[in-house]
DNA sequence: CCTGTACTCAACCATTTGGTTGAACATCAA
DNA sequence: TTGATGTTCAACCAAATGGTTGAGTACAGG
């Protein structure tokens, strides 16, 4: 990463297989920090590290909760991701529906 | 990056943000490497290497066209992880209206 | 108040990434 | 064939990333 729009920013975080692992977990339900910490090989540090990638992205928002900081997978982000996405595909199906029917005509008025 | 899954290879392709202005531009059509370092204050060089990535994540292909690479964007693996993105922000969608239906709940019965 | 628990912050280190330049390869055009 | 054009390959470098450990902060319970 480097620069700042936010679907960059958004991408880049989905990027690390930890992150995604962690928003795997989320998308079950809210959880602490040692609770989405406890799978991986890697240091409790590391992963409140991961999350406030996340958090910076906007992907993800902490509460604190007694001594505990749970974690909430926001929906919205992923949403608008998600039709970046897509309408690149839409379009692009579009495009190559429109090339396919002209090499048929072509092909049929040969 | 590090591991393997396809998405974190997708996402992580995409997290650059010259890759992800290439992936706009080529929603537009194909065009050729030097036309798409055109706009870039990068060199060639480093824009093909970022079509290498790009390429090894299945996000565009390259053909042969005389002296000319043609890069074409991929829409199936676009599609496959737009699809990824929705489903997790439909299940907390879903999961969150629940909750508000519950608090709801609370509070009509206090 | 003191101790333990749940984190975060800071400094540091190794690896990866994104860039560079220079040389090589493939194709077209003369 | 020779030279120009389009692109890739290789070696190298600086900066960013993901990890570590050690110290600090915030709250809960005895």
């Amino acid at each position: 990463m480097q620069e700042a729009t936010e679907l960059a920013i958004t991408f880049a975080a989905l990027g690390d297989p930890v992150r995604r692992a962690i928003v795997d977990r989320l998308a079950a339900g809210d959880a602490t920090v040692s609770e989405l910490a406890a799978p991986f090989p890697i240091s409790l540090q590391a992963v409140s590290k991961h999350i406030k990638v996340l958090e910076a992205a906007g992907i993800v928002s902490r509460r604190r909760e007694g001594q505990t900081r749970p974690v909430r997978l926001e929906p919205e982000l992923l949403d608008r991701t998600a039709a970046w996405l897509h309408e690149h595909a839409r379009r692009l199906e579009a495009r190559y529906a429109r090339l396919d029917a002209v090499l048929d005509d072509m092909k049929e008025n040969r």
